[in-house]
DNA sequence: TTTAATCCTATGGATTTAGTAGGGTATTAT
DNA sequence: ATAATACCCTACTAAATCCATAGGATTAAA
């Protein structure tokens, strides 16, 4: 299951990547239009501004605003600052490998086998989905 | 995240895929290869056969068996029975089907939009491979 | 009748999730 | 300057899920 946290998080995103100008838009704003709880959001906001994909300004008028263009915001990023590791076992993991304790040979492994493939194709979808793709419907 | 009950319920499936003969194998024997706690086995080993893909004996020389030809197990059924469902949010599932309570718009929401496409990607794989496809290695 | 196996229920600790609460800090418009 | 606004941070909690264990009941073969 997907979670809430990251959920919101590609809702905030959508919302900012649909604006017409990137200026700053307050998290009460976000929270109204998508129907999000205000202070969960801000801690998801919080978090996506820590990973570099959002910027933020302080005070009256301040609020969130993307820090690249939504055409150059691939999932995979969003989906793994959000979610975590794309791959559902460590033991196919790019990023985050970690062999299995009870598995003497990943190559007999048929949880292995069919993760591989599972995580091949989520990778292919999140690379070739942009915020963009998603902003415009 | 897959979880373990998964994982193991697939290693578990798989190791009886391999038999040369159908013949019951006993829990406390595929706990043993395969390196799964027995009583967590055992839990998973009831399910799957509650739900139709294995079959058990009881007594002496008792144990669980596959009830179908490994190359009719697909991995859609396994997954659907040790996971749940395979979309990661109920509005893009086909079997359990739920509105999100704060989407207004379906056809423009990002999340929803997103998730169908990873659904039908690994609904396809699941669909793809059987238990026989992972068991050959 | 003994032994070996499944069947079933209950329970508990650990972890994660989805928030809530409340205050602190920084910035900007006026 | 100062009030208003918005971000920043920490801590807490209720609920759910996960992983596993315990113990006995039931069944069937030798």
């Amino acid at each position: 299951m997907l979670s809430k946290k990251t959920k919101y998080g590609i809702k905030a995103l959508t919302y900012l990547a649909r604006q017409e100008q990137n200026v700053p838009v307050s998290i009460a704003t976000i929270s109204e239009m998508e129907n999000i709880s205000l202070k969960f959001l801000e801690s998801i906001l919080l978090t996506l501004r820590k990973s570099g994909l959002l910027g933020s300004k302080k005070g009256k008028g301040g609020g969130y605003y993307l820090l690249k263009d939504p055409n150059d915001i691939k999932m995979t990023t969003v989906m793994r600052v959000l979610e975590g590791p794309i791959a559902m076992v460590p033991c196919v993991s790019l990023n985050y490998y970690e062999k299995c304790e009870d598995c003497p040979n990943e190559a007999e492994c048929a949880v292995h086998l069919l993760m591989i493939r599972v995580r091949d194709s989520n990778l292919k979808i999140y690379r070739e989905t942009s915020l963009a793709d998603l902003a415009k419907y």
